[in-house]
DNA sequence: TCGAATTCCGACCGGTATTGTCTTATTTTA
DNA sequence: TAAAATAAGACAATACCGGTCGGAATTCGA
C-alpha cells in the first residue's frame, strides 16, 4: 500500500485551499464543508500544522488560519511530517528502534537510501506546485529542495 | 508514517537471501528461522511472490524457493506491489475508488505524479542491488528502470 | 509403498493504530 | 454580552495487520 494516512490528505487539501486563498484566512468549518470533512477532524489537523508553524491561527469571531509564509517555502513533504511524524519505510529507519530483527536485517541500508529518496520526492513537491496543479521545471536530482528553506 | 508491510520487509529479506543463495534453493523454515521470521508467515510471503512468479516453488521432501530469473531484472517495486498491491499514496490512487472526497477533492492529480516518482524510486533499485548493497551508478531519471523487464 | 518434509490455502483471532465524535475551555469580534 | 472561532483532551468505533492454526496436496527417500 504504502499509503498516506487520511489525516495527511485532509493536510494537503487544506493547504492547497489556503495557498489559493492568499492572505485571506479560513475557518476549519469553511474548509470542512467545502471538502466533505468531518469538521471536527479538520480542526484538528489544523491545530497540528498551526503548532508546526505552518500554519498562523488567530481565533475569535473572524478567526480562521493562513499559510504562515510562502507556498513556494512549503514541500508536501513538510505536511505530511507534521502531521504524521518523520517517514519511515521500515521500523528500522531510526536509529532508536526495537525492530526484532535489527540484529540479522539484511536490507536495512538499502532501504533506508530509498526512504531518502522517497523523502526528496516529497521535498520537491511544493504547496505552491500543489496550487498551481503544475509540475515545477524538472530539478537537477538534488539539487534544490523546498524542503530544505534557510530560515524558519 | 509511509510505512511498508512487514510482510513486505520480509519479502525483501527473504529475496535477498535467495538473490544470494543463487540457484540453490531455500525452504520456509530455513530463511523464517535465519532471520527470526514466524515461520507459517515466512511460508505465506513466500507463497504469494512464487504466485506472482517472482519466486519458483518446488514441494515435496527437498523442495523450496528459488528466483525465477535473474536478482537484476526484479526491483523492489515488483516486490511491494506482489506482496501489498499497487502502490497506492492515496485512496483516490486507483482510478475506481470509492473515496468520499473524491468529487471535491483538489489534491488528486499532483499526489498521483507523487506515487508516479515514488514508484520509480522503488522501480530503480534491484534485488541484485539489495543483495550487493551498493547503490547502482545512478541511472538519469526514468531513462531505465528494472520493473519494466522486456520478457517474463 | 510408506512416511517425512515441504509447499499450498483458507479461516480466524487479537491487538493496535486510525478515524471520527463529543465535551469543555478560551479567545476575539461585533 | 452573545456568537464564532480556535485549543485540547477523552473516548468510542472500526479497520487493518500481524500472527496462528488446521488441513490438504505433493514430492522424495528409505
Amino acid at each position: 500500500m504504502l499509503r498516506f494516512s487520511k489525516k495527511a490528505d485532509y493536510a494537503l487539501i487544506a493547504m492547497k485551499h489556503l495557498a489559493l486563498r492568499g492572505d485571506q484566512a479560513a475557518s476549519a468549518r469553511e474548509i470542512a464543508e467545502q471538502y466533505g470533512i468531518p469538521v471536527e477532524l479538520m480542526a484538528k489537523v489544523l491545530q497540528r500544522l498551526a503548532r508546526r508553524d505552518l500554519l498562523v491561527s488567530h481565533q475569535g469571531t473572524r478567526g480562521g488560519y493562513k499559510l504562515s509564509r510562502s507556498p513556494r517555502l512549503m514541500s508536501v513533504a513538510d505536511v505530511i511530517q507534521a502531521i504524521d511524524g518523520p517517514v519511515t519505510v521500515t521500523a528500522c529507519s531510526t536509529q532508536d528502534d526495537q525492530c526484532e530483527q535489527y540484529a540479522t536485517c539484511n536490507v536495512r541500508d538499502p532501504l533506508w537510501r530509498i526512504k531518502e529518496r522517497i523523502l526528496t520526492a516529497l521535498g520537491t513537491c511544493t504547496i505552491a506546485e500543489l496550487a498551481s496543479d503544475a509540475p515545477e521545471p524538472v530539478h537537477p536530482p538534488g539539487t534544490q529542495s523546498a524542503t530544505w528553506h534557510p530560515s524558519a
